[in-house]
RNA sequence: GGUCCCAUAGCUCAAUUGGAUAGAGCAACUGCCUUCUAAGCAGUAGGUUCCAGGUUCGAGUCCUGGUGGGAUCACCA
């Protein structure tokens, strides 16, 4: 049983024994003691409160000195207001580390065994190059990903390409007007700038001749339908939807371009997918799902042959699921794909990593699953992030203040490079293991900057600042890490007896020594607590609590020492410990952890 | 206008989901590399947690009403 609810229930249990009162031992909470009061552990005594057993601190003594009597465990107690410190053994840190620090089960929890769950993130259109926005999408929903799984279940990462529509069109019709023979190949350009470069060239278009009608007394509404050009993507969205050969096999060119850059953004990114979705493929697959729902009567058709939802139940509004001409619009395509996806993964979750632009639209999504009786509706979960901003404002594409993923991995690994070349450290390295290294410190430091920050929140994103590679960054951990590991090595040259149950420290534990246990004993609730709010920020938060307080202890104590060997080869089981416990919560996160820096 | 989200140190963010004296990093200042990696450690300084009420043993966190910022409300996706 875990420490923690064991002394819960023993608390419980001298409640009765010593007051004759029966309680639930889930309100007395036990959570780590804070910095600056003595203990390991702290009991909250207040919830008692409305038992009348007298005031909070003569309750804590009480139960404090019980507790210390009773589990053989705790060695001390102190009381402040209604907190009950409790000091544990040394014996017990010494057998925790002895238990876990081979076991590979510490790793992993159980919760979610036996249940699939699918997480869609991602979902890119295929007119342009990711961006900082997707970057963040990625990041999480990668983690996320990492973080389910290590909690036992089934995970299915995929990702829907909106691969048709006007986007494309738009940089298909720019592309037939003004290059023509050019490709990524001819132009020497990434696929995904290529074909941005022709939607850019486009807008740029429409922009003009926009200006132009405004300038004869049309409003702008009015202006942008008449344009040349708006006509003429329509008529191109008309021939593609009727499968014209020629527009047909246009589109499947510029998408392939694109796919192949993206594939390769992913695979530096360290990201895969299970399954890919398109747009093109599954966007009238939701309407068998809507007319059967009709027929059930869920849903109701307008004189004008629309088919509407009526969700005010709900308190959301009437919203359309067909249009008048018996086509599909984008939420009926969503319906398709959650059916599609439950052929493909019978999942009891599903989860949707997508802006928090898009609230409304999951809300209503949700609901609608839920009205249909869907067997996954229950397990749904829109993972909502909010906007990633420069200093002064939004990331405009127009105004080429976007910051694309390529080049941000590029200008952040040149800094990396100066850093590390300064450094005596990584002599020993090749050429190429020199490449990976920097690689991973770049983007441990982006990917880091990216989750550490509540998904919820907005962020800004300073070009010159933000990505750092000092105190709260994915360096600062990776270089913990990479400290336990030297000390492996140094280690080795020394002759130390094995560590194991029951060893005899030569000192009592320090402070910082019990402070790093206590994290690590940590970990499996912070990873549990993770999956449940679908929060990979909480596991960046921890790992680098815990790489403080490693770097803490490193600094306190000596791990090496010849007349101490015992002492020794407990720090040394410690720190490799440690130095697990950092590397698998750094994975979760999709970030590596060096050997050497 | 309706709905939803956000507001914490100069800046970027935390706060174990209602618990102790609100914590980190950056920027500033002070110390520490001739035994394990200084991308580090230890310290100083920095706060009316947007405002006003309420709920209770206890509020940054919950409720009500404001203020400010953002998003959204298409037969677009």
């Amino acid at each position: 049983m875990d420490v923690t609810t064991n002394i819960q229930q023993a608390a419980a249990a001298a409640v009765k024994d010593h007051y004759g009162v029966e309680i639930d031992p889930q309100i007395l909470q036990v959570q780590e003691t804070r910095k600056d009061f003595e203990g390991d552990f702290t009991l909250v005594v207040f919830p008692l409160a409305k038992y009348r057993l007298g005031a909070p601190h003569i309750v804590g003594e009480a139960l404090g000195k019980l507790l210390v009597e009773r589990l053989d465990f705790i060695s001390s107690y102190n009381v402040i207001k209604g907190f009950l410190n409790l000091s544990l053994t040394d014996a017990f840190w010494v057998n925790f580390l002895s238990t876990s620090h081979q076991n590979p089960a510490f790793l992993q929890n159980t919760e979610g065994k036996g249940q699939s769950i699918v997480v869609e993130f991602c979902s890119p259109n295929t007119n342009k190059p990711l961006h900082l926005g997707h970057l963040r999408n990625i990041v999480l929903g990668n983690s996320l990903s990492h973080i389910l799984e290590a909690n036992g279940f089934e995970v299915h990462p995929v990702c829907l390409y909106n691969d048709r529509g006007t986007a494309i069109c738009k940089s298909m019709y720019a592309w037939q007007l003004a290059g023509k023979n050019d490709s990524p190949a001819s132009t020497g350009k990434k696929g995904d700038l290529f074909v941005g470069d022709y939607y850019v060239a486009f807008s740029d278009m429409l922009k003009k001749q926009k200006a132009e009608l405004m300038a004869q007394g049309m409003d702008e509404k009015a202006a942008e339908k008449a344009a040349e050009c708006s006509q003429a993507i329509n008529e191109m969205l008309i021939q593609w939807e009727a499968g014209d050969p020629g527009i047909r096999a246009l589109w499947k060119q510029m998408n392939d371009y694109v796919y192949e850059a993206h594939a390769n953004t992913f695979k530096r990114l360290g990201v895969t997918f299970e399954k890919f979705y398109y747009e093109s493929e599954e966007y009238e697959k939701g309407k068998d799902a809507v007319l059967k729902g009709l027929e059930e009567g869920l849903f109701y058709r307008k004189e004008d042959n629309s088919v509407w939802v009526d969700l005010e139940e709900a308190k959301l509004d009437q919203k359309l699921l067909l249009r008048s001409n018996g086509t599909s619009i984008y939420i009926t395509q969503d319906l398709g794909v959650a059916d599609q996806k439950h052929a493909d993964f019978n999942m009891q979750k599903s989860v949707y990593v997508v802006g928090s632009e898009q609230d409304y639209h999951f809300k209503v999504l949700f609901e609608l699953l839920k009205k249909m009786e869907k067997p996954y509706s229950d397990g749904l979960f829109h993972l909502s992030y909010g906007l990633v901003e420069l200093p002064d404002g939004r990331m405009k594409s127009r105004e080429g203040t976007v910051v694309e993923t390529d080049d941000l991995i590029e200008e952040v690994r040149e800094t990396v490079a100066k850093v590390t070349g300064e450094s005596e450290k990584i002599d020993g390295l090749s050429d190429e293991e020199l490449t990976v290294l920097l690689d991973q410190l770049a983007l441990g430091a982006i990917k880091f900057f990216l989750i550490k920050v509540d998904p919820r929140k907005g962020m800004i994103f300073n070009p010159e600042e933000s990505v750092q590679l000092q105190g709260h960054t994915g360096p600062y951990v990776q270089y913990a890490h990479a400290r336990t590991r030297s000390l492996i090595q140094k280690a080795a040259d020394n002759e130390l007896p094995a560590f194991q149950a029951g060893a005899q420290l030569e000192e009592p534990l320090h402070t910082s020594e019990r402070e790093l246990l206590l994290k690590l004993f940590g970990y499996k609730h912070a990873l549990a607590e993770a999956a449940r709010n679908y929060n990979p920020a909480e596991i960046a938060n921890y790992v680098y609590e815990l790489a403080q307080s490693y770097s803490s202890f490193f600094a306190n104590c000596r791990v090496i020492q010849q007349d101490k060997p015992h002492t020794s080869s407990f720090r040394l089981a410690l720190s490799t410990f440690t130095g697990v416990v950092m590397k698998a919560s750094l994975k979760l996160l999709g970030i590596e952890a060096p050997e050497k820096m």
